[in-house]
DNA sequence: CAGCATCCGCTTTGATACTG
DNA sequence: CAGTATCAAAGCGGATGCTG
């Protein structure tokens, strides 16, 4: 992208991650860690090759990424963050935050990643009873399940299925993220297309954030 | 811009926001508050007219800014942010934070505004001795002079000259930041260009944050 | 197969001129 | 002041081919 031109901190920002795709390479190095090209292109549907190709040459001379020669067993080329790079974690998670309420609108077209979801959940949730014993709920939704574990005030998930849930939650994902996130009535479960299995009250246990976190000073 | 087509919170933020110049239009109004269209192009130096318009539509459309009739005597549209755009206000300040060590790197072709650059200085300098008497430091770059109170723990910008100042720099906006975040020694101010009266050492006074927050959590 | 480069049609952007 | 209209140039998406 040509440069804006301008001598504004935001604008240099924008000069080095501002292009379309870039920051989603960013996600899903942060998502996944040090990855190979073609991972990479698994986590970007839709991204022309050639262009996946740019962006890693720009985002490297940005001293974003590096690419390190993996030695055998391995024997190929990965991508991984600088520190450079680290340091754009909790701008993608205010992002995130900011984008969770556009979630409402799923399109028949929208590609799903099941580590998208998982980590939306995590910087959006928060364990309303940190008190309480821990809890772990499973959402069957996506391209695979997602075990989320409440406790000590805090939210992890993890991919897979869960071990021994005390809810189950299973359907389309706009459903169940709006029940997470206290949009959409837990009561209404049925009614949406979500099965549940388990106690629906552990629903409770979890409490949005809100959108955007206080102005750091 | 097309839509990333993706069931991410990442990717729906960015198809709203992620389009070229629409951050800076953000930028500005968070900077200026409610502004007319003629004063938004002053602060997006290279914006087509037409890219513009189009934007302030998008963002009209995604809640993001609100168009109001100003009644006389001022009778013009102003824009402004809403809820929904002022949450973007932290993550503005993030990218800032990000962008300023790539402000090393200060093209001739690049414009500059100095409420731009008082705005970095906000986000980026902590007062090093908040039980010490306040300070003001007059920077003399840029368009136009910028007041720098220290105290309290906090800092402080206005436009214009500054009453009484313990410290006036004159020169360069590049080495003037540099001096400021403390990559730069202020000893050699005047081999870099930059002429200072007053008391150089209240310079201690303001210490760089670091170019990123810690994580939220 | 991993990691690209090239080509081509289409969309977005930039520059400028013009208007209610 | 607050835009719209027009058109050339740049960027992107999709397909394909090449190389170790």
């Amino acid at each position: 992208m040509r440069s804006y031109d301008e001598y504004c901190a935001v604008a240099k920002s924008l000069d080095v991650i501002g292009d379309r795709w870039t920051l989603l390479i960013v996600r899903e190095l942060v998502l996944k860690g040090p990855s190979r090209y073609t991972d990479l292109r698994q986590g970007l549907p839709g991204i022309a090759t050639n262009l996946l190709a740019q962006r890693l040459r720009e985002l490297e001379q940005a001293d974003v990424i590096a690419r390190e020669e993996a030695p055998p067993p391995i024997a190929t080329t990965l991508f991984r963050l600088t520190d450079r790079g680290e340091q754009l974690r909790p701008l993608l998670e205010h992002l995130g935050r900011w984008g969770v309420p556009l979630m409402v609108d799923q399109r028949p077209t929208d590609e799903v990643r099941s580590y998208w979801l998982a980590w939306a959940l995590e910087v959006m949730l928060a364990d309303q009873r940190p008190d309480s014993p821990p809890v772990t709920i499973e959402l069957r939704t996506g391209d695979q399940p997602i075990a989320l574990r409440v406790g000590d005030g805090a939210i992890q998930t993890s991919l897979g299925a869960a071990t021994d849930p005390a809810l189950t939650l299973t359907g389309p994902e706009r459903p169940i993220l709006g029940m997470l996130i206290g949009m959409l009535d837990p009561a209404r479960a049925g009614a949406v297309g979500v099965d549940t299995a388990g106690d629906i009250d552990v629903l409770d246990r979890v409490r949005s954030r809100g959108p955007a976190p206080a102005a750091r000073r």
